[in-house]
DNA sequence: CGTGGCCCCTGTGGGC
DNA sequence: TGCCCACAGGGGCCAC
């Protein structure tokens, strides 16, 4: 669901709501989603089967209802206080007074929700972890709920800033502020396709499927192009075209092309801006050349044969 | 080592 | 109406 324009209007929108609010409760429904330091593996680590050994549905989903380690709720910022919500690429993180942190990645469903005192939920299904917070003043300031249908997403728990920091260092810079040298640096001797580079976190931290096909398009350059192949002023071009079309998607708070929401649960309107996204077979926008659509880094990507030339534009 | 392919999940919309 | 299939905004893991 959400790419960096979408996290970072999540990420203003629960600020605006929790920020400065101490944590009186914390339930967790699905001890799965969470990973803690101790955890084998640092989580995702699902153990590769066989389909027989798989089961059904069902069966895999009584297996996981049967958490092994109990999360400590204090890890989660129980009796902490929300002193700061930050973002890096698409992963946000909530920064208790303690230091203690909650790193959160909405994966493909994922989403953050605060409703206020008697404000309804969209939705009470897959609601993983609920926090119940308290205003400055003792006051009830409602929820704050983590939902992820799909369960890509999930919560880390880090002990310090510092332990965030290091995980945010082994992303690429920043989508919002990337340059075409670090662009460049991250990917100027990939052999692979130039859209799978840029899906690649650790080359830009934040682009997805969406903003990946929009920003070629705003640059002219071709998906399928070798990432080897482009010149320091394809990446310039490229790097401008990224900060360009994700700033202009914050600003209209983000793409909601079905589920995505606001902490507040308010759609965006970004979708207005997609030129080439969701289009496949329409007229491109500048040229009236019907737009292709062919598989890139297993992804549909669409792109114009015409604006977006298969070598050198 | 870098890379492509497969997998993790649930929900939905289209075709029959 | 119901069934089956393809597909969806992400990314980890493994065999090459």
């Amino acid at each position: 669901m959400p790419e960096l324009p979408e996290v970072e209007t999540v990420r203003r929108t629960l600020a605006d709501r929790v920020r400065g609010c101490t944590v009186s409760g914390v339930i967790v429904r699905r001890r799965d989603v969470i990973v803690t330091p101790d955890d084998p593996a640092g989580g995702f680590s699902r153990q590769r089967r066989t389909p027989a050994e798989r089961g059904t549905r069902d069966e895999r989903r009584i297996r996981r209802s049967r958490s092994p380690r109990r999360v400590e709720k204090s890890d989660l910022l129980l009796d902490d206080q929300i002193s700061d919500i930050r973002r890096h690429g698409k992963q946000l993180a909530l920064v208790g007074e303690s230091g203690r942190c909650v790193l959160i990645h909405l994966g493909m469903t994922g989403e953050v929700m605060a409703p206020g005192p008697g404000q309804r939920l969209r939705a009470a299904d897959h609601l993983h972890v609920l926090w119940t917070l308290r205003q400055p003043g003792g006051d009830s300031a409602g929820r704050m709920v983590f939902r992820d249908p799909r369960r890509f997403g999930g919560i880390w728990t880090l002990p310090t800033p510092q332990a965030l920091a290091d995980r945010w260092a082994q992303l690429g810079p920043d989508g919002l502020t990337i340059t075409g040298e670090g662009l460049a640096r991250g990917a100027g001797r990939s052999r692979r396709a130039v859209k799978a580079a840029l899906l690649d976190q650790r080359t830009v931290a934040g682009v997805g499927n969406i903003y990946a096909d929009e920003s070629l398009f705003r640059s002219g350059i071709a998906p399928q192009r070798l990432a080897s192949g482009l010149s320091a002023s394809d990446w310039e071009r490229l790097a401008g075209a990224i900060r360009e079309i994700l700033s202009q998607a914050v600003e209209l708070r983000g793409s909601t092309l079905r589920d995505y929401r606001d902490a507040g649960g308010l759609p965006g309107d970004a979708t207005s801006l997609h030129q080439v996204y969701g289009r496949s077979g329409r007229s491109c926008n500048r040229c009236e050349t019907p737009l292709s659509d062919e598989l890139v880094a297993q992804r549909t990507t669409v792109w114009c044969p015409r604006c977006q030339p298969a070598e050198n534009g």
